[in-house]
DNA sequence: CGCGCTCCTGACCAAAGAGGTCAGGAAAGT
DNA sequence: ACTTTCCTGACCTCTTTGGTCAGGAGCGCG
């Protein structure tokens, strides 16, 4: 139930890549930016790459970019591409578990963690993100006092 | 973001332990009911007691049982104990992340996705669970079709 | 062509976590 | 006293996390 560093560096290193007005950027300058350890980052990116998010050309004038519009990734995509599936249940997808006796419905709270998380990540698209304009559902949570407090 | 083995084990026997009418329940009946490990599955349930959720007796007619009534015990409670806080970045709680550049409002994000885990596993109880009566909110997300769909 | 730049890839590494098992000790009941 | 059951720590294997290092492969430019 925790975000990796892999995954916060992913997203913050597309978030730079969405804001990259035309033209590659080199992983070192998304590294200084976002202070991600250069040879680590590469790594990602290159995760980022195999899931079609990123595209590169390498040599001088080379760098990375993103594949698609930066409104049509959202952060969902990003994570997914370095930590795998969303929300699974000891590395199984909820809807293929079965519970027996008084834990029957438990299975219903995991499709409901899943949808939950699906609302906020599926929804936020690298451009909100940018752009600081977060979908109305997403801020709002973001916007409750005790959303803020640990526990 | 997924869910470990540990905390889908805990909640499964604390809600056998909701179910239990009156009486401490044996860990070798729990483990039976929910087939879990048994060594494993006592290890969790010390852990358990330690958070102040299950007190037990040792000897013939000792067990566990639950050391608040069952609708006053939520499933975020029973992840917390063996897990630890819900939804860390890189092991620090979200609001006391700073981020630079473009990923700015990144921590809007991660603070949406914890409250949006809150208004699932801090709103059902384990008596919603053995009852199969989760609240509104939390059925209405199960009950989308494609909460179902794999992604 | 050659050369430098940048991405690409695999190997490696240390520490921690996941998912257990095992052996023994300490309380409770009969 | 003896059985039952919880309690605790040590240990185990395997994978993941969060990196680093060394070298290779493609790209652009003079």
């Amino acid at each position: 139930m925790r975000v990796s560093a892999k995954a916060d560096y992913a997203v913050r290193a597309a978030a730079e890549l969405a804001a990259a007005e035309e033209g590659p950027v080199k992983g070192e300058k998304l590294a200084e930016a976002q202070d991600i350890p250069l040879q680590f980052l590469e790594h990602i990116l290159l995760e980022l790459k195999h899931a079609g998010i990123v595209r590169a050309r390498r040599g001088a004038k080379g760098g990375y970019w993103l594949a698609r519009p930066a409104d049509e990734v959202t952060i969902a995509d990003v994570v997914r591409a370095v930590e795998g599936p969303i929300a699974h249940v000891q590395s199984a997808p909820p809807e293929s578990i079965e519970y027996r006796g008084n834990a029957e419905h438990l299975q219903e709270v995991w499709i409901a963690v899943r949808a939950s998380l699906r609302t906020v990540l599926e929804h936020v698209t690298l451009a909100d993100l940018v752009g600081g304009q977060l979908p109305s559902e997403v801020s709002a949570l973001a916007a409750q006092p005790d959303a803020w407090v640990a526990r």
